[in-house]
DNA sequence: ACATTTGACGAAACCGTTTTCGTTATTTAT
DNA sequence: ATAAATAACGAAAACGGTTTCGTCAAATGT
């Protein structure tokens, strides 16, 4: 620990001025109280004089201090995101615009978004519980939402406000269902659904599923949704052609030709997330398929990088600066004490037209054929690894 | 505006109970300016004191409230950083490994971090003013450093401390180096003296370069390194052979044209960035040139999804934990006052062997031969843009 | 006309910390 | 031995807000 003389005056630092609530209460010639009351909506004080506060506020540039609030009323005005920095996020796919749509938002309002990480749930509630402690925070985003997420279970029996950003998922064993929880979350279901007619409308009849790990709720989602376009389209669902718990490239690829290796394969194949649908592309250039010909493949997440693939992604694409802006709106909202209408937000994804769909050039029997003289072709070798890690 | 009775109990609170500074001050039976100052290494308080005052903070988990120290003391320990949602960030790099670097290191030392965006240099002043008048954060972390940084020109003006992720670039007409800024940097000339050398060792002799906006000073460091790595490997440096300004993919696939086109094109390319060397991926695909055989390719970033291609790119990977972990640690110190031995601190990237790098297949004859052979079967299109925007 | 409520405000306490300024006991200098 | 310096602490004043409580005039009820 450094020795601090008697009044050091430690490092450079030239303050930007400030006006204060005394210096506006005394060009006003009320108290501060007073002041403090009107610019807070006490009925305390009269319209008349709310009026003038006001007046003087805006045109003096006041602006609380929100830490000197802070100490009294124990509210920051920060609302807080954990980065789970363990959690798989194979490619880094929208963190900043994630970011930049709350912070947007928040400072709009006023107040400030302040980040930290963890590295495991243990860490997670370490964390939650010193930035509650230390009133760092009053409220939490909790993005990437688990079926039973117990962060949301954490903060709720802490008292401490959050908002979701995806659902909670009830399942029938659940008695009581929580319907206190605030989310915000992108319409799955209904894009996996249209994302099944769509491929009907190209003429495919066999289409497959890949799904994500079943923890997660958009997981559930994405599947329903599928399965709900299937019925719509009044397609047979064929529990062959339906693969979960997929979360890498890998296994993806490795879902793919599963899928391909069944006696009657799909000729269009759905995927959870747009990571896992890479997996498509190694199998299709191993085996020689056309992406968009031989084999359709459509996916979900809209992530740059699916652009730069050849053929491009089909995709849906989630506004994430939007998603940042709803759920810091929420979130303060519910810090405040507002009501809201809707304890559900749910915003429509947005179809981002690739070279990966189109109506099938194969049947799924002349498909399955060509499949297997590849294979046959390249010996039975797994899907090659490449590019492993270090 | 809502109004708010008197004595309003407003939204439900439950605050987590927290030691204050007079607790700890009772329990030891002394006035709590002297914790305090035992506590912040006043030499106005005794050893014995200041020990016993530490022990008991320890047992209690005394933790001083920052908002309570900043309105006093005005620094609130906490580090800002702006994320520019305006600038072009093709593939979302690195955001998440970054922050949570930051903010692990931030929260290890018991300060926060503070995120915030802006949408351009008007606004970033903006942000930064309000952030410093209402004295959310007592620093900042600047990323991707231009050569003349007008943030850090900003910041350094208003007196507030910054690091600096990347270098300023004195260039020969600038009359003072500025010896002040602190920065923390990933040695890119040594990385790209390193590649050249490389690909000279693989047999390679004609090598080219493509580089990045010259408005970033990694840009010219990265350059230089290619420079340098040319001269070292006694290597002819060939103006033909190196192509500035490159950000996109597809800029860097049109970068990749022009240098086969060349009467004696390079065999070996060095890209500045993963992003532009994608560019090789879709030049190579459309003229049906073997990466890492006909033509070997390097690049720079180590971004996850550079693993993902096939073959998975051969690149430098940089560490932004770390780096982050670093920029806080050093900007914490710095607005503490301390002295630092270093103003720069510079760590290597390290080398991810991919497969798009090899012994040339082909002299740079019959590279060339090839490369025209393979464009008048194409006609002369040029690159065919994938997958665009919307 | 009188008691009571209501409206509008100021004075002062309070939040948790830092910092200034006395005060007293103990050294050191002369 | 006495004056001056120093060491170690407490009391109290900040910091910039919010909130409680008291006060007094005006409005309201009987």
């Amino acid at each position: 620990m450094e020795e601090i003389q008697v009044r050091s005056d430690g490092p450079i630092r030239l303050m930007a001025s400030r006006v204060t609530i005394s210096q506006l209460a005394d060009s006003l010639s009320v108290s501060k109280g007073t002041v403090s009351k009107a610019l807070n909506g006490y009925s305390d004080v009269s319209n008349r004089t709310k009026a003038r506060v006001a007046e003087a506020a805006r045109k003096m540039g006041y602006r609380p201090l929100s830490h000197a609030q802070a100490i009294r009323t124990g509210r920051s005005r920060s609302i807080g995101l954990v980065i789970q920095a363990d959690e798989y996020d194979g490619y880094n796919l929208f963190l900043r615009d994630f970011l930049a749509g709350i912070s947007q938002s928040t400072s709009e309002m006023g107040w400030t978004l302040t980040v930290a990480s963890s590295n495991s749930y243990q860490d997670f509630q370490q964390v939650v519980c010193r930035m509650v402690e230390q009133r760092k925070v009053d409220g939490f985003i909790l993005p990437r939402i688990l079926v039973h997420d117990p962060r949301y279970a954490l903060l709720k029996q802490m008292g401490i406000p959050s908002v979701l950003f995806g659902r909670l998922w009830e399942s029938e064993d659940d008695l009581i269902t929580d319907n206190e929880a605030i989310c915000y979350d992108i319409d799955g279901e209904l894009a996996f659904a249209e994302a099944v007619l769509r491929m009907q409308k190209h003429g495919h009849s066999r289409i497959g599923f890949v799904g994500s790990p079943p923890e997660y709720t958009y997981a559930h989602i994405r599947r329903n949704g599928y399965i709900f376009g299937m019925e719509k389209a009044g397609l047979e669902i064929d529990d062959k052609l339906i693969i979960s718990d997929i979360r890498t490239r890998k296994d993806g690829a490795q879902a793919t030709q599963r899928l391909l290796e069944t006696e009657e394969p799909p000729t269009a194949i759905i995927f959870a997330t747009d990571e896992i649908a890479m997996g498509a592309y190694t199998v299709a250039s191993q085996f020689n398929l056309s992406l968009g010909h031989d084999l359709s493949i459509s996916a979900y997440d809209g992530a740059a990088w699916g652009r730069i693939m050849s053929p491009a992604l089909t995709s849906y694409q989630v506004d994430m600066g939007r998603a940042g802006r709803r759920l810091s709106s929420l979130l303060i909202g519910r810090i405040e004490g507002k009501r809201l209408d809707d304890q559900e937000e749910i915003a429509p994804a947005k179809f981002m037209r690739g070279g990966t769909d189109g109506p099938p050039a194969l049947s799924s029997y002349e498909l399955g054929r060509k499949f297997r003289r590849s294979v046959n072709g390249n010996g039975s070798q797994l899907v090659r690894q490449i590019g492993e890690r270090q």
